[in-house]
Formats: C-alpha cells, sequence, structure tokens
DNA sequence: TCGGTATTTCATTTTTTCTTGAAGTTCATG
DNA sequence: CATGAACTTCAAGAAAAAATGAAATACCGA
C-alpha cells in the first residue's frame, strides 16, 4: 500500500486524455447501451465519436479509448450494423473512417425489430402450445390456468400492439 | 464417450419432472426478463409459478427447479420487491407460500421507475455538463458539437415524454 | 502482380455475473 | 425460553460475457 516512488513510470504512457466533454458523453451511452444489452466497449466507441468534430480512423479510436484492435473491429462492425455508425471516405487515406449516425431512433428500431419483435413471435408460438396443453390437465386445474393464459395472451397483444406506436413515435 | 452401462446410475435421480406447460413458461419467462437484465433463476421461478395451479413453498420451487436454496431466496426476493410475486400464508404450515402477481404491468413499471427513470435523470445532468463544456471548445467545433448536444437533448425530451404514457397504456 | 497497410476473425485470457451451500439469523411453537 | 424448521446472507466456485492480440484476410495503390 506503499506508494510506489515514481521511478521513471515505464509504462504508464497510457494516458487516453479524454476531455471532460468526451468522458461525459461516453459515460452517458455505456449506460444507456447497457440498458440494451451491448457492451462496454460499444458505448465508449459511440459516445467519442458522438462528440467527435471529425471523422475519426479505428486506430485513432483505438488509442484514445485504450482499447483493443479486436474490440474496435466489433464494436464498429456492431454499430454498422445497427445503423448508429457511418463509415465516410476521406481522400487521400486509405483508412475508413466513422462518424456517428445522430439519428438515434435507429437504435431503438433495430433493437425493437431484432430483439423485441422476435421474441414476440417466440413467446405467441408458447401461448399456443401452452393452450394445448391444457387438454391434457385436470378439470380442477384446468380453469384457473386457461385464465393465466388468457391473461399472458392480452399483454403479449397489448406489447405487440404498443411497438409499432412507440416506432412512429421515435421517427419524430 | 461410449455410452456407460446403466449401472444402477447412483444419483441421477435428478429428475426435475417438469411438465410441457411448465417448460414452455418457464422458458417464455427466462426470455422476458433476460430482456431487462435478470439472471436466468428469476425467470424460471417466476415461470413456474405462473402456471402452477396452487401456491409454492421455497423448497418445492427448488426442488422442482433444480436450483440451490440461495439462488431461490434470492430469486423470490426480487420477484417480491418487483411486485411480481406475492406470499400467501398457507393455515397450518409455517413456510412462506409465493404466487405469481399476474399485474405484470408491474414488472414494466418497476423497470421504468428504478431503471429508466435515473438514467434519465442522470443524462439531463450530463447533458447540462456538457453545455458548460462547450465554452471551452474552439469556436470551429463549438458549433457542430452544440448541434449534437441539441439532439440530444431533444431524444431525452422525447423519452420522458414518452414513459408516462407507455406507463399509462401497460394498466390498461 | 506485389508490397504492405487496414481490417476481420477467433482462440485465449480477463472480467463480470450468477449460483452454490454452509453458516448465521429469525421466528413460530411447545 | 429453548428448539428446530424456515429463511437470509455471503464467501467461494462456476458459468457466461467481453476484451485481447496474433494470425488470416482483404484491399489499395504502384
Amino acid at each position: 500500500m506503499v506508494a510506489e516512488t515514481q521511478t521513471v513510470a515505464p509504462r504508464a504512457q497510457k494516458k487516453p486524455s479524454l476531455s471532460d466533454l468526451e468522458v461525459e458523453a461516453i459515460e452517458m451511452f455505456i449506460n444507456f447501451l447497457r440498458l440494451i444489452g451491448l457492451p462496454k466497449s460499444v458505448g465508449e466507441i459511440y459516445g467519442l465519436l458522438f462528440v467527435a468534430s471529425r471523422p475519426m480512423a479505428m486506430d485513432a479510436i483505438m488509442e484514445r479509448l485504450g482499447i483493443s484492435l479486436g474490440a474496435a473491429s466489433q464494436g464498429l462492425k456492431l454499430l454498422r450494423t445497427l445503423g448508429a455508425v457511418r463509415v465516410v471516405y476521406e481522400r487521400g487515406d486509405r483508412r475508413d473512417h466513422y462518424v456517428a449516425d445522430l439519428e438515434i431512433s435507429r437504435f431503438a428500431t433495430v433493437f425493437i425489430k431484432d430483439e423485441l419483435q422476435p421474441r414476440m413471435e417466440m413467446a405467441n408460438e408458447r401461448v399456443r402450445r401452452m393452450e394445448e396443453c391444457l387438454a391434457e390437465l385436470p378439470a380442477k386445474e384446468r380453469r384457473a390456468t386457461r385464465q393465466r393464459i388468457e391473461r399472458l395472451k392480452h399483454w403479449l397483444d397489448k406489447g405487440q400492439k404498443m411497438l409499432p406506436w412507440v416506432l412512429r413515435f421515435m421517427k419524430l
């Protein structure tokens, strides 16, 4: 616990030196994207790009955030497929450059389409199968269980009706 | 890889023996609850209780699902605080018995209140701080960055306006 | 086509999250 | 109160998820 006397600090040259603005943006997006199950590194990348005043190449992103090659590559790939980030070609530079797409609604749209809707359909299937199971139940239990399944259907319905509305609202 | 000749199968007496109905319900809730970041065991417990025709005691739940004492205790505790499960006293039995609360909207309500709204407020704070940072920016970048922050504010606003609406919709 | 830089992939390591079960606490009952 | 069953807690282990970085691949420009 005694403080190491700072003998040169051989490899402490890891200062990413992010501005306050960048730190705020990064932390904000880490938090929000975690909510929809995206790893920290993805939030970091998006946050950094969100406040970047110029398109950034992958190596700059890596260095700035202190993340690995693989994380940067995979994170950018994911953000691209989400439509959250766009590639911009910079004349005279072979590298791909990235900018954040400010249409944040795409996150939501893709999330709803890729995560929520498939789950909903699976759930519908399951409910159907559950109803089939009802027949095999002792009459006593059947009634109560049927009611519960009805309730479930009701909620799935509600959710499915709400999604398009949310989507529309998101798109302004 | 050669199939062990079934010499008595000494401790294979681990058959949880769940009905098809139970399996469907359990899998469904594992899926949905994972979406809001709850562990598998919590989904299992809620799913089991959802189709149970009678209140269940903790030891029955453990045995049925093949989960540990700790997982059952903690999972039930969490479900209780979420309002997803209720304790029912059964006369002549010292154990607590649990039933699933069918008002699934409580999940959503608690999720919104505990996860979404605090994040939103944090985000508002951050945006405020980000605007302070603007002053220190070179004039060139300032304009573009301000626009981005405005966009962010716009989205936060939208989200915050949507939440109460969603809440109302959930409550029928 | 070649040379080399930019990017992707993926086996491995690291980190985080979940589960387990023994020890501790609570509490109804005799 | 004392007993013991019911429940909770928590340190340690197991499992899952994410990050790393070396190797493979793609691609640009000459």
